[in-house]
DNA sequence: GATGAATGAGATTTCATTCAT
DNA sequence: TATGAATGAAATCTCATTCAT
């Protein structure tokens, strides 16, 4: 498990038990159980994460699932009503964070300004794709069969082409008539280059991946 | 199916019948039964392929190919050992047409002779995409349960590569230590944006993505 | 829920709650708990007939009673050892009723009266079937795996049957030879009909159901 | 397995095997495995019949028809696409037989030829509710949950209704505005009494039964 | 060379029951 | 007395592979 998936295990739990023990009111018992569930379908919701980065989204059992998150076959359908249900709720939680990831890139000038926002911008990305590469695959490739779950991406990956049609335009390099493939363009650059970095063996660091391909970017799509 | 699939089905397979010419008189009956052979094979590989690009490289199923290529399950193994095998052929096919395509890119200079060179290229690729696209992501995301197609594909990435520093290092665009990465973020661009175009319903024709890619690659890469 | 069930399951617990009542100033907490446990095992037999009802005896799931009853899955086990013991409860308060309503039926003379004492008759069996119904199709049906189940049914069968065979020989409308088969077929009818009328949408109201069955009866059987 | 499904599992298949030996056409192996094939299926249908009367409807699992059957679990997936439609097929087979059985009632005179004719009629019914009992009061209590199944039921509990109505109009015993629910009540009165004497151990052959239930109908609805 | 019937391991899902709190 | 989280046996269904013909 990585220290990025612990994190928001923890956190996950975290915020309620705390909170809950100034209130009054709930009984003793009934929030060291309510916790407990918490804890335990936090910890299905990481081994999900888990089994599906080793053995993709088609593969992944659910069978695995539980037995990384070392529960029984019963308690994965005590939080889940099926395979399907635990991805759409790690799925959800990705497009959260994407969203405001993406949408966080602010304008890129040509100078050295522009280079450092986008290497802060990527810089996130390649995080983020770490968590939930696995997912944004998923929704890339259209392997969900889910309805509601290829949708998902669907909006995401709009939203995201939004946000950088904008900067594009702003920054005027490439011309409007390119803009949308352009966009296209950029994110296929960055997804396959963060997926190449995180899951082959590139015998790079993230720093210098991160750099290189804020460069890259710069160079081809801001008119650096 | 694609004329380029029929025909590599028929080349695959020739070798064999070519030396079987040239023995002395077979029986009639042995070469009708053999000719029939072939033409099994190649209607399996074929299955094989429209298969694996309707369904994906996890959800394709044998049931699938043999009642696509109208045989029989007893038939399918007659031909290959399991289904892995089948898919090992194929890539084997994408392998060999891959490389010598990537092979075929020129010196790109930063004028319009080097844009026209780009696009031709560019051209042969999603062309070659749009038959074996499949399997170039199967080996793209490591979802090859095999070592010996993985092996394959990791070989033919890395020959990849190298035509595509060769060029970049001539061009001088790219400061040296870069170049590797450059070469592998061009990679990451070209292919996923192929496959956005090849499977998306983006509205525009395969012309006008070439040509956009081209000269966003000459831009970006090349010093156009 | 209707009124009966809730009578009769105030009423089955009822026995316990007299005994406490006349031992010697129990606890002011112990009464407590006592009467409220005598309202949680009420609720989970009535919330039991109504899953009953609605599901069938085969379908019905100890999960349904409990969220019916609205008390965990623990409770439900505090108060009966498994499900079985729960439908047995329930079967024994409707084996109790059958046979003291069937033995209600008095001498059934071929004229008005006859059809008058016939009419009372078949309308308490319908009251009784709507709350019972399952249980007794369960029974009819050989539907219990439990030999203690299976037998209650045949036993209270049985004196139905024997009560049936009075009234019928005093009538002397059908041959000695064959009462115990006419018996049998007149529980048959009366049963299933009421089946019928309690279960399908047939447009009728119970009133008009009862006396057409009765007329049936006293003709058919009672020499009207 | 009784001698009532064997027979018929033979029927089934007995037929076209017959007839294909004189076509010249189908090759020899074909035709063997085709009848293999059959038999397979006649066998999983005849294993279903059994497994529905031994455990009911709800309780019957796809693992008994296969033990029974004597074939591996994925054999009866080649024959029917889930327990359903296993059922479906039974069911069919007897809505065809009651169908055709009841629409066989002539015409009820008071006199020695109406019973004649109502005992050759019922003893039809007792032998057709031996082989399809179960399917039978599937549909009349409602157990299946599939809509085709339901509405099956419906319509041949609807047809056997309409010819019971016609019967006892033409004998003018019961008053019209009754005859509705008179018919209802006959076929609840057959049902279920046959229902005892072919499942219960009641001491009783079937030709005295049958013999008894004509009398009583006779009596009751016909005017005896 | 070809067929297609049969197999069985393995995947998902349900539900009665137990047990720590 | 009550809770509800956890369990695991059992049921349904899929699919790659084998084998008699």
């Amino acid at each position: 498990m990585t220290a990025l998936a612990a994190r928001s295990a923890t956190r996950s739990s975290g915020g309620k038990a705390g909170g809950a023990a100034s209130s009054p009111s709930p009984p003793e018992e009934t929030r060291a159980l309510r916790s407990q569930a918490r804890r335990t379908k936090a910890r299905l919701l990481d081994a999900g994460m888990s089994v599906l980065r080793e053995r993709g989204y088609h593969a992944a059992r659910v069978d695995d699932v539980v037995r990384v998150a070392d529960v029984s076959h019963g308690t994965f359908y005590l939080y889940f009503s099926n395979k399907e249900d635990l991805f759409r709720s790690l799925a959800t939680r990705c497009a959260e964070e994407m969203t405001e990831l993406i949408g966080s890139l602010g304008p890129v000038p040509p100078g050295p300004d522009g280079r450092a926002e986008l290497e802060r911008w990527v810089g996130g990305f390649v995080a983020c794709y770490r968590e939930y590469g696995v997912v944004i695959r998923a929704w890339m490739e259209d392997q969900v069969s889910s309805r509601e779950l290829a949708r998902l991406g669907a909006r995401t990956f709009t939203e995201v082409n939004a946000t950088l049609v904008e900067r594009l335009r702003e920054s005027a390099t490439v011309p409007e008539a390119e803009i949308d493939l352009a966009a296209a363009a950029l994110i296929a650059m960055i997804e396959r280059f963060t997926y190449f970095v995180t899951s082959r063996d590139l015998a790079i660091d993230d720093a210098q991946a991160v750099r290189t391909l804020a460069v890259l970017i710069h160079r081809g799509f801001f008119g650096a």
